[in-house]
DNA sequence: CGAGGGTTTGAAGTGCATCAAATAGTGTGG
DNA sequence: CCACACTATTTGATGCACTTCAAACCCTCG
């Protein structure tokens, strides 16, 4: 699989290099997760005066299922991929996750050796804000907002984990991908023409909707004629929202509407 | 589907009715559940003297999808199974959750109204304790080690989900059924030979590992020949775990044993 | 311009679902 | 205690959705 290995660092994905931020930025990506909404603001740049920014190129693995977990995480721009590998070379994406969104809170909650459930890796060049778990637990210790903060977004994250186990059990490749388009557009246009831009490419697309490239591409194919779409590159336009919603939620739980889950998990 | 309605309130799933148990019996049910690990003994009493105990038939419904929020629930025995119900009629089961288990954590994080994302249903005769809400949220503010609780359970409940999504991207179904039969192997039997007692019927167990009752009896018998194993209704004699792991594990992620998880979620 | 990855398209195979029906098991009332 | 009804489970036959393998195409970037 890796017979290509070179000396350049970043070919094979090795831990990214730190930089250097004004701390106040950093409080700017805390500040962007609800999980922090909580904490005032002095006790925040205290965090943050401990944090490290992390800078990641496209393809760099910030941290390895198994590894010891150090720290928590809060993306402040770009997306990272978490992953499960199996032994024999095949993943499975568990989320991707882009500005705002913070992961790896396991980290504060094993208590012997905490070590990471996933592979987190940068899809694209991505700066990620890593928080030392000493720091939190001191917190969590001293503010009782943050342990709130912490179990919002878990709750909120474990059930967009129960919408897809949903989606995977009930709906057809379609289907999962019109779901996804549905949670892109934006919450004031549920109705009519929506032109939407797919915000990384459609292999790993077709691998967090757990399903094969080709079977993404012929699906996105299908859609184009069952709803009214048109396709160029990464540009999807949408003749109407709400005939791709009958189309791709019709077997959903309707209850529980994905636009309450649209909003970053953390 | 329900054209049999009979005046019979248990026939199709009534809520359950109540019951009053000695106060003692309620903490020793909150005792089995992590959550409540942190929380001294007199405070356990004071909030169990606010809980109700619940009797379900099988079959009864305890609360239904979208339904308001008033409590969160702990099993005292019994088979409960969470579950997404669509429009069409089928459902996707997320959970099947016995004794000491609690679910339904939700409904303290979410601010306003807070609602059910899924239905629980009682697969066999179980006693549930509700717990209120307005009680649960006294609880948290006074004493930290609840949320601390909470969170240790709900980080625990993500990464069984995130298993499960693994496992329904990557295992086909004889291997899902053996990494179920795996994680129902007593920790200290991991190798040789092991008779297992299936905990519930084969269709409830098709549904959670997402397949059908028909495929899941193939898979069944295709496990007998591919490992060694002998089946007497829901009575299971493997020749050798190992060789079960073997099998089940190839497609795992190996560095987060399945063991580890096999203990309760809360 | 050429190399390499992302994307599409085609052809063939496979695992699971579906439909149908037989069998086993379980609880009921007579 | 047995016959009946009902459900759970198994087995067979068939179809379909998705995967797999293969190859062409496209696009970007050095």
């Amino acid at each position: 699989m890796n017979s290509t290995l070179d000396f350049d660092q970043a070919k094979e994905g090795q831990p990214a290099y730190a930089a250097t931020l004004p701390k106040g930025s950093v409080v700017a990506v805390l500040r962007q997760s609800p999980v922090f909404q909580l904490i005032e603001d002095g006790v925040l740049l205290e965090l943050a005066r401990q944090c490290q920014v992390l800078v990641l190129k496209r393809g760099d693995v910030l941290l390895t299922h198994g590894d010891k977990a150090h720290g928590v995480y809060a993306i402040g721009h770009g997306w990272i991929k978490l992953a499960r590998d199996t032994q024999d070379g095949s993943e499975a994406v568990l989320d991707v996750l882009s500005d705002g969104q913070v992961f790896g809170e396991q980290a504060l909650l094993t208590e012997h050796g905490p070590t990471h459930s996933f592979t987190a890796t940068a899809v694209e060049e991505s700066r990620v804000v890593m928080m030392p778990v000493a720091a939190l637990t001191a917190l969590m210790k001293q503010h009782p907002g943050f342990a709130m903060g912490l179990l919002k977004t878990m709750a909120r994250r474990q059930s967009l984990r129960d919408m897809e186990l949903e989606n995977r059990a009930l709906k057809n490749a379609p289907q999962r991908i019109g779901c996804f388009l549905l949670r892109l557009c934006p919450p004031e246009q549920q109705r009519g023409e929506v032109v939407l831009h797919l915000p990384y490419d459609k292999t790993l697309l077709a691998a967090q909707l757990g399903m094969q490239p080709e079977t993404f591409s012929r699906a996105l194919a299908r859609l184009k004629g069952d709803v009214g779409m048109d396709i160029q590159g990464s540009a999807v336009r949408l003749a109407d929202v709400a005939e791709l919603r009958r189309y791709a939620c019709g077997g959903c739980s309707g209850t529980y509407p994905c636009e309450d889950l649209r909003a970053a998990a953390g």
